[in-house]
DNA sequence: AATAGCTCCAACCGCAGAGCG
DNA sequence: ACGCTCTGCGGTTGGAGCTAT
C-alpha cells in the first residue's frame, strides 16, 4: 500500500517514479502549468506543487538534456561563471536543454575545482617567471572583470524557461489544449446548470480541470 | 568479497520577490 | 501599507553508484 492510499493529504518526498512522472508530464501536456500549488492534487499527484516544479523543469521539460555535458558546455559555463558568479538560471539560459540544476551541480562536481586548479597553476607560474610581460600573461589569471573579453559562441542559441509563445506544440502545451479545454467546459456548463455554486462539490477531477482550465483562459485573456 | 571513502546528481529547503486583495 | 500566496532561485543534503584498499 504506498502513501497515496493510506493518506491523501501526505506529501510524498524522495525519487519520483515512472508513473509520477507519466502523470505530472500528461497533466501539464495537456493543461500547461497554470498554478503549481493546486497542479499536484489536480494531475492526483501526492507531492508539493515546489516539486512537481522542479521535476518539471529540471528533468520532464521537453527538449530537456541530461549528463554528456561537452567541452563547449563547460568552457560557457566557466566564462559566464566568471562574469555572472552564482546566477545558474542566467547561465543555464545559455545552454540549450540544460537546467539551472544541471549547470550548478556540474559546476560544483567538476569544474570548481578545476578553475581552482588552474588558478592555483597560473598563479605558480607567474610566480616562478619574473620576466612574465602583462600582455603575455593569461586572460585567466585575473581577478577583475573581463566581460569585454566575453564571447557566447554563435552556434548557442540564448533561451529562458518562460513559455513564450513560439507557435510550437511542446513549449505552448497550455494554450493549445485550452481551446478544446474551454469548449468541453461550455457543454458541462450548460448540462450542470452553468454558475451554481452549490453544484461544485460533486464536480469530477476532469470537471474540475475544465473549470481550471477555464480560469486561466480567461485571466490569459484578459477577461 | 567486504567495506570504507568518495563522487555525483536528484531532490529538498529556506528565502526573496512579485502579484494581488 | 500590509499581509498572504505563489513562484523562482541558490544553497544544501541524502543516497546510489563507483573506486580503492
Amino acid at each position: 500500500m504506498d502513501t497515496l492510499t493510506l493518506d491523501k493529504n501526505i506529501i510524498k518526498k524522495g525519487a519520483w517514479t515512472k508513473e509520477e512522472d507519466e502523470k505530472l508530464r500528461a497533466y501539464i501536456q495537456r493543461y500547461g502549468h497554470w498554478n503549481w500549488c493546486l497542479l499536484p492534487k489536480f494531475a492526483g499527484l501526492s507531492r508539493s506543487g515546489k516539486s512537481c516544479r522542479l521535476r518539471w523543469m529540471n528533468y520532464l521539460r521537453p527538449n530537456i538534456k541530461h549528463g554528456n555535458i561537452t567541452k563547449e558546455e563547460d568552457e560557457i559555463i566557466v566564462r559566464l561563471h566568471k562574469q555572472l558568479g552564482n546566477k545558474w538560471t542566467a547561465i543555464a539560459a545559455q545552454l540549450t536543454g540544460r537546467s539551472d540544476n544541471e549547470v550548478k551541480n556540474r559546476w560544483n562536481s567538476h569544474l570548481k575545482k578545476r578553475v581552482q586548479d588552474d588558478e592555483t597553476h597560473v598563479l605558480e607560474n607567474i610566480n616562478h617567471d619574473e620576466t612574465i610581460k602583462p600582455d603575455e600573461a593569461p586572460s585567466c589569471s585575473s581577478g577583475t572583470d573581463n566581460s569585454s573579453d566575453y564571447h557566447i559562441p554563435s552556434d548557442v542559441t540564448p533561451q529562458t524557461y518562460d513559455y513564450e509563445l513560439t507557435g510550437d506544440f511542446w513549449t505552448d502545451p497550455f494554450l493549445l489544449d485550452i481551446t478544446s479545454a474551454v469548449e468541453n467546459t461550455t457543454t458541462w456548463g450548460l448540462e450542470h446548470n452553468f454558475g451554481s455554486q452549490s453544484s461544485w462539490g460533486d464536480m469530477t477531477m476532469s470537471e474540475e480541470l475544465s473549470w481550471s482550465a477555464l480560469g486561466s483562459y480567461f485571466e490569459y485573456n484578459n477577461y
